[in-house]
DNA sequence: TTCATTGCAAAGCGTTTGCAGTCAC
DNA sequence: GTGACTGCAAACGCTTTGCAATGAA
């Protein structure tokens, strides 16, 4: 189910531990055919209509790598000769994060900024200033913090967001 | 020149650590004068002009506790009687950015949020997603993070952003 | 005097809303 | 058949831009 890609870490200030780079290795089908499943599940239970519409957005949403912005999402879906609109994209998102299949980020700017969350880790974010490159990691003592956090402060912590800004030092990115 | 409020905290999973949280107890009035000469000296060294509309916008913000918006800063300078216009806070921002007097936040929504930042320490976030309510908190280990990801990937980072989002459970908070 | 900066208003741009037509149930 | 959903276009809200007037250097 994961590929991972894990190296141990020595860092002088903290005791050693393994820091995994996760990535999905479920096939392309299988993923489609799960979250088609989790989503349909989804609007029956919550008396939302099964419209093609929705799993056309959610097909084409797991079909493609990475980061999206809706408005690129609205032309690749034109390029592939499928005609939504705007308004119904921002709406079945809606639902999408609604049922955890689909995250939003603001990268500092205006414009939101999606990605498909089923069958990936919690990750986080690095991303190169000059360049625009963002690397996903998975840091185990995230979660440290966050049991911290919700143990001092009394609260349940139901997700978060780290971003690290930063640029190449050689060119050894 | 730190206020600061410590707890011992014990995790099950991770050894034992200090949790501290920061509050800057310089004067109001010190403080306006050091970001005062940081403005002054930036602007001097980068060909800007020192304009009247710059120093109020500063002496605004720093006078103003916790996060604000611009419109929100638009209004208060209004009611200050100090008439600038949304361009020149915007303008103005970004020189702050620029010298890091001031941080910009996007809390998920699309309006920016902004907040001083002289004179505190960097810290983090968790939002109340119930009530909006924010607490900051500057936990050590975020800085092991940031460190590892500078050894492994061989980047400088020259800033993070971690949020938490949760609610409360009781009403502990 | 000169040109960076300002205020104002208009434009931009991502997102949301209103509404008539459509189609899942 | 009914009303939730869709597409379209207009509205919205935050931010940026254009431009004539201003004032710091």
């Amino acid at each position: 189910m994961w590929k991972t890609c894990s190296k141990f870490i020595y860092p002088s200030n903290f005791r050693a531990f393994k820091l995994t780079i996760f990535a999905s290795i479920m096939s392309s089908q299988e993923l489609q055919l799960k979250v088609k499943n989790i989503f349909s599940a989804y609007l029956e239970q919550n008396g939302h209509r099964k419209t093609p519409e929705r799993f056309a957005i959610l097909a084409e949403i797991y079909d493609h790598q990475g980061h999206f912005d809706v408005e690129s999402l609205y032309l690749k879906m034109k390029n592939h000769n499928y005609r939504v609109s705007r308004a119904t994209l921002y709406n079945t998102i809606e639902l999408l994060m609604a049922c955890n299949l689909v995250r939003k980020h603001q990268f500092g700017k205006n414009q939101a900024h999606f990605e498909k969350s089923h069958g990936f880790k919690q990750h986080d974010h690095l991303i190169c200033t000059d360049t625009g490159e963002v690397i996903e990691f998975c840091d185990p003592r995230i979660q440290q913090i966050k049991a911290t956090m919700e143990e001092l402060f009394g609260v349940q912590i139901h997700h978060h967001s780290l971003y690290f800004y930063g640029v190449k030092k050689n060119n050894e990115l």
